[in-house]
DNA sequence: GTGAAAGCGCTAACAA
DNA sequence: TTGTTAGCGCTTTCAC
């Protein structure tokens, strides 16, 4: 199998009868070139297959047109929208975006990074756990966007955690809940902070108790021990950190046989694919991650330092419903 | 905001001393420089966090050292294990892997390979549909190594398609279905080809019919429009192209009414994140995806054609029982 | 063992 | 408008 040489601007230009330089702007800058050249040339290179070698046209400019997207957990079904809005964008743009995937770990998504850095244009990183120094380090390499992190002067894209826990106490205290548990996922997610300020600052106005139990690993498994965590702690009603937990809420709790809603509620973060129709269907909070993918690479190339807050909807479903217990 | 200039070999030739030559083979073949050259180099370096230019690597060896996985759809969580499976042994090979989504378009996917082309040393597809004659000239330019597709001469690595048919035929037969239905998937996927002439063999020997509808999109909505043509084909038994699918028909079928699998029994295909809490769960075929992107990587890079068949397992669970109105 | 120099394919001054 | 030339940062002959 000889992969045989690629044809190079070289090729077209002797073909072509001009020199590469022309060729270059015929392709890249067509209207710095006659009308005749351009077509000429352009049917050359056609004709030829000719395809750019991206890494010679980025080493001297020093751009790639590749951006790099980083998620947390490529696992986790709630990346999925962004991952596509991202994509849409980026192609729109004309860039090609490249995923990689950290799998929860900080260091890993640095030495991605690190591994990228003369490859691509910017970063979107989704909801990174890096410490604030190392995400104003990588900036000092190349334009940086964050999901579901805020950081100042950094161009960001964050759902809006305050409503959402407002939504979701509102909606548990309705439904006569006073005793409320938070399964926190990772300390060091940003998310994970702001919706438990968030959850205790709406409990405490609304009247209720809310303990912070965890962290657990934000996953599955994660949900599946914080379930005896959270049923030992006595409440009535149960929110996670995501909806990967939150199912693995569910799953637990039926193999012990505590009945959902009646027993206990539960509610996730998320709204993911399987949400809808696990056992009980789970209420949760959905956000626009697609638009939220696709607003990212647009900040990251207007390299705009915005904060754009996306809405969230709390989608009540069957896993939630009336105390047992009132203490009214 | 600088994007300040990168530390380049230069810079730490200067620093320490030496020819840029010397720096270069310090770093990247310590064994043709002297012991103390070498550390005072690599000391250097270090102080200096120099990080090599990928990109001007390349150029001159045509090695980039990343790999492209080129995914069909990457919102089916099918997909994961493949991934993390392949980026593992990519990592282990001191790889990076860049993970590119073609929506299950093969113009896009052709698109995004050559885009990449001049940036990877070679590609893993998974579940390509594109031509035959397309993957032969892709091949031409960089190596290649297919997942659920085979072609002579290309290294690939498939789930046994025969025995997991063999399976499901056996155990929808032993509860006494037999009128099947397949509801297929795209025509261009070799995995869709493969399970339907799978199915019709096996369902034959076991003296069972077995009509194929569709082709039906493979999503969770395509499955929601199959299980009305399928409920309309009278079988007792349906076999979903994918799990996606399936949990579309099982969705349908609530809706319409239809007890599953009182009245009707369904199957899928790769036993996905959901199909153990869909309702009812999901018997299924599972197989091992995770050794299948470790496999295929290491195919890749040690570039042999071989085809690697791995295991199936038939996971039987709630949405497959005995059929109503046996004819026997 | 180390350095000087050529060149990977392209872009971007600068000249013509 | 087009061609010439000098790099981009690195690897790799080829001398020394």
């Amino acid at each position: 199998m000889d992969h045989g040489r690629a044809v190079t601007l070289e090729d077209v230009a002797r073909e072509a009868g001009v020199a590469v330089s022309t060729v270059s702007r015929a392709l890249s800058r067509p209207e710095r070139v006659s009308a005749r050249t351009r077509e000429h040339v352009q049917a050359v290179a056609r004709r030829l297959d000719y395809r750019p070698n991206l890494l010679a046209r980025g080493l001297p400019s020093g751009r790639t047109r590749m951006l790099a997207l980083l998620v947390t957990d490529i696992t986790n079904p709630h990346q999925f929208g962004l991952i596509r809005g991202a994509e849409t964008q980026a192609a729109a743009a004309g860039y090609t975006l490249v995923l990689a995937d950290s799998r929860g770990l900080p260091e890993l998504e640095a030495e991605l990074a690190a591994r990228l850095a003369s490859s691509v244009d910017g970063y979107v990183l989704a909801s990174s756990r890096r410490p604030d120094d190392e995400l104003v380090e990588l900036r000092g390499r190349r334009p940086l966007a964050l999901y579901n992190r805020e950081l100042a002067g950094f161009p960001s894209v964050v759902s809006d955690q305050d409503d959402s826990s407002r939504q979701i106490v509102g909606h548990l205290v309705a439904l006569g809940h006073r005793e409320l548990a938070y399964l926190g996922g990772p300390r060091n997610a940003w998310a994970e902070n702001e919706r438990w300020a968030a959850l205790a600052r709406h409990s405490r106005a609304a009247g209720a108790e809310i303990a912070r139990l965890g962290p657990f690993p934000p996953t599955l498994e994660g949900g599946v021990a914080a379930a005896d965590v959270g049923l030992a702690a006595g409440a009535t009603a149960l929110v996670a950190f995501n909806d990967l937990m939150a199912i693995g809420v569910l799953r637990r709790l039926e193999q012990r046989g505590v009945a959902v809603p009646g027993a206990l509620s539960v509610v996730g973060h998320d709204d993911i694919f399987g949400a809808d129709f696990c056992h009980p269907p789970l209420t949760t909070v959905a956000s626009p991650v697609e638009e939220a993918g696709r607003a990212l690479v647009g900040l990251l190339l207007d390299n705009r330092p915005d904060t754009l807050v996306l809405p969230t909807e709390l989608r009540v479903r069957t896993s939630t419903g009336p105390v047992r217990n009132s203490r009214g």
